[in-house]
DNA sequence: GATGAATGAGTGTTCATTCAT
DNA sequence: TATGAATGAACACTCATTCAT
């Protein structure tokens, strides 16, 4: 574990703090004592400035995804062809999801809400609705909890959403009236790839390049 | 929650109310104490029949995915085209995906060691290594227990590459030397969508047609 | 472990398994599944032989210390010099705590009463009262099981005691009034010598030889 | 059940609870809850102050054990004739054992890894290594915890030892290759004269005397 | 006679959160 | 602003004993 400096404001010393330890132990397992041993803090401090444990966490996860979507909103604004964009969103987000593999699985499992009986279903414009298959109805608190994490992983998946969608207008890609389900798939496929590191010591602009011809082209010989 | 009938045997009760348990809360959110009450017995008699929660847990994991990999199995071996059998296996997975939401997310993030600093490896022979990225190396029966569990997910992905590479035999689809990655990607991708986006009405059917479909053809138009 | 033979009745399996575990365990670290499975037989067993688990231990102590008394006032009846009895005594001790270390251990302190407040108090014609200095009295069945035990210790002292008293009367000791003590204190110094092993690999005859000597002649230049 | 006073800090008052309750019950038997209870406190503090039960009875066992060395090596180091040394240390160390009885017996027993298969043997020179006759090895942590117990025991001993041979040097004494074991063999006596034969009107004094007396000049007449 | 399934009280340990200073 | 002492609910696991067959 690397130490502070001690230039910054223990605020952003625990922020850094954090980000060791989740990225590293997932949420259940980080415990607030390696945080602020690190941070070289107090514990009343982390709750001086973060409500909970919760929150602390999921300012980690929106300092590092606004960077992040912002790479992929500036891949899906610029100027070149509907594939070379694929390509890009493609290695940014191995990247991404490989520097961040601990952290994102904490999106996908720990915040998902299916282990406290509730699951976000997302009508065509793209609201939110949070329902309870069993066990208590999340409080609002609760259901806020969730709807944000949701957002955080969806704002990637809609990004390339609207790079399909384009390629369709483009007249590059074929229609189809699901495309937020096909943007999902990919996605997940490609995570699913870091996460059980199929390949190690993966080329991502390999990867990618062999995905889009793929995703383009088809597996038919 | 459902009351065991009273005819079955202890043994078997335990494991029904772990299945009812587990399949809610997942691992770490399930307790004993839940699980013993639905079963209507003691801890020791839990401890009678299975060695200890982690324990009670693969065994019910065990049960699950027998008759969903013989299926799959049944799949493989069958007499039909390659894209019937893609069909099928995607309609298998679909269905048990959203059948053990929960307990297959435990699979992905409780048991996959990435919390822990562990990782898995497998080679082309399909061996697997257990490396240490941070943190205290796996104990030998540490290191048995990410096998297990891996295994478990491996199997289901190994049958689809062995479609995959029947495929290419049969000259139908395109052959590459990592089928193993496409087997992931497509199981992941697949995965994801359930894990995400499932919503009740999911035709499980239409998804397979086009998701045959656009692996086979592409969506370049 | 060994296996026992076939020939045997459950009821003596049992006390050689009971003497197998409980000569490594201790008496809190044994358990009753270890014994009943070298016994290849079920608990239902043990406790229709034997009342309870002390009582099985108290059984095997018994029938350890039978002999072993009996080897002990074959010593004190025997016809030679004080300084041989007091030599064979000593061996034959050392032999019987070394290979009886942990069991007698138990004796000396699970069953002391020590741990539950009570102390037994012996007057000089070797009445027993057991006093309660904290807690509750012991009932009567724990008073007695605290007797027994007493017992068994102070059978060996007692014959010390009557060695050297004879040796006393035949002229070769000084004449103290509280023999008793000075039983208990040599008794004790070799006892500890096993329990502390100070010296690995002790020749008993030889510790036999220099003991008696000391005891004798005392360590004065 | 006597209440703390309400000046005394957490820790200090759960290092005295420590010392109601280990004293009276021994290790096996005492139980944090009855301790917290007393101290007035709740299990996380402990924990705090204490890395776990072990620890806590550790701490307590030091408390103990440091002035009562201290008073050994100041006899010890005392201007006084070797009678005079001997006899203090009997004295002192009756005292001690008479008032920590059942301390004493947890490190023999609990703590003297016989039940658990091992033993610890010392070389000439001091150093102590660790063997296991059954059962599995020690762990380092597992053997570092006798080892600070054994040291202990032993530091009474040594100081004996040291006291013994000061006698030889002197020459008051025979010399004994041996020290080591003659020095284990007076304590243990002693120590088992209160283990066992303790009753409240021992004259400490006297013992000694006679104690002493009988050590330089034997039993013979 | 022999069995073993069933039990549940009991215990050490963890960790997010609070609040007085 | 910053601290860290104090808390207690929660949980996995053990094992002697019982009793119906």
């Amino acid at each position: 574990m690397v130490n502070m400096e001690q230039t910054l404001s223990k605020e952003e010393r625990i922020l850094l703090a954090a980000e060791q330890v989740f990225s590293r132990k997932g949420y259940t397992l980080a415990t607030l004592d390696e945080i602020i041993k690190i941070a070289d803090t107090g514990k009343g401090t982390v709750y001086k400035y973060y409500k909970n444990k919760e929150n602390l966490f999921y300012t980690l996860v929106q300092k590092k995804n606004e960077p992040f979507l912002e790479k992929l909103k500036v891949i899906e604004d610029s100027e070149q062809s509907f594939s070379g964009k694929l390509r890009d969103y493609i290695i940014e987000m191995l990247k991404f999801t490989s520097d961040n593999l601990v952290i994102l699985q904490v999106l996908f499992f720990d915040f998902s809400g299916a282990n406290r009986g509730w699951q976000i279903l997302t009508d065509k414009d793209g609201n939110f609705k949070v329902i309870s298959r069993w066990g208590n109805k999340p409080t609002a608190e609760e259901e806020e909890i969730l709807r944000k994490y949701f957002e955080i992983l969806h704002s990637h998946i809609i990004v390339l959403r609207y790079i399909l969608e384009e390629g369709v207008s483009r007249g590059e890609l074929k229609a189809h009236e699901q495309m937020n389900m096909w943007a999902g798939h990919l996605y997940g496929g490609l995570e699913m790839l870091v996460f059980h590191d199929m390949d190690e010591g993966m080329d991502f602009g390999h990867v990618a390049d062999v995905v889009v011809d793929r995703f383009m082209n088809g597996h038919k010989s």
